[in-house]
DNA sequence: AGGCCTGTTTTGCT
DNA sequence: CAGCAAAACAGGCC
């Protein structure tokens, strides 16, 4: 389901509902989900406060009291929805915490995609691996102009690829990816080190903004995503090219096309985005 | 019915 | 090391 604003979006859900909430108990009816040791994951977090919830990339972090922390990455997927304490779990309910009020949080995932591990707060950059080498995350303060040209640079790779490729810039995923490919008028298949210090100005600016724009309406909603209280995002209706191939360019009303790039759905418009 | 698509990441192979 | 294909899985669509 989620990139970068979506992720926030469940982020500042969670924070509203379950933070200061203490866990009583956890059950694991998927133990798939969590890759950490089980018998841990179940023990630990018992008698603790959830006492901040963060966000890095598309990961999320529960802080727990005691120096515990819950990294979470919902993959496709994932759900969070908080419901009142004895509540039917659903069908792909793969996490239960029982908090000591009345109400539980689960994690749901149709497609058991999304990974979670227990680890000590502080170890999560060196034990979880993609939390490892995260790129910046795209925000004006840490996303450099120098920083991207060096990347851009040093790549041979083609942009969409580059783009969705963690360890270079945290949280674009294919939605978004398309979007500023689109805005800037760069063709999906360009080699990064081909691309021009105006046009990854440009580009970083369009990152950012369009990062931002799409946190701010919620997030997109596509398939399934919705926020732990079941909302859909807003974001869907400001796309200008993800999910409208065939359909005419908001520029210059050519047909967007729809190709595969490096395994991923790809739409673009072909006279905007020219590849050179 | 079967094949293909889907907002992601990791693994294993060149 | 870099980069790519396949795999992990379920459900919707044609």
């Amino acid at each position: 389901m989620p990139e970068l604003p979506e992720v926030e979006t469940v982020r500042r859900g969670l924070t509203a509902l379950v933070k200061e909430a203490i866990i009583e108990k956890v059950d694991l009816p998927y133990p798939k989900a969590v890759t950490s040791d089980l018998k841990a994951f179940q023990q630990e977090p018992v008698g603790r406060t959830i006492e901040a919830i963060e966000r890095r990339g598309k990961y999320l972090l529960f802080r727990l009291s005691g120096n515990e922390t819950i990294v979470s990455h919902l993959r496709m997927e994932g759900q969070y929805s908080v419901e009142p304490k004895g509540s039917t779990p659903h069908k792909h309910t793969e996490v239960i915490f029982t908090l000591k009020d009345d109400r539980v949080l689960f994690y749901n995932d149709t497609r058991r995609f999304g990974r979670m591990t227990l680890v000590k707060t502080g170890d999560e950059m060196t034990q979880v691996s993609g939390l490892k080498d995260l790129g910046p995350e795209p925000t004006e303060e840490t996303l450099s102009l120098d920083y991207m040209k060096e990347i851009f640079k040093k790549s041979k790779r083609l942009i969409k690829p580059f783009l969705l490729d963690q360890s270079n810039i945290a949280g674009l995923g294919n939605i978004y990816t398309d979007e500023v490919l689109w805005q800037t008028r760069i063709h999906p298949e360009t080699t990064t080190d081909k691309i021009s210090s105006q046009k990854i100005r440009e580009l970083r600016e369009n990152i950012i903004n369009e990062i931002a724009r799409a946190t701010k309406h919620h997030g997109t909603t596509v398939h399934s995503f919705s926020n732990v209280f079941g909302e859909v995002g807003k974001f869907q209706n400001e796309l200008d090219v993800y999910g409208r191939a065939g359909l005419p360019c908001r520029r210059c009303e050519t047909p967007l096309k729809k190709i595969k790039v490096a395994q991923r759905g790809t739409t673009f418009c072909p006279k905007c985005q020219k590849k050179k």
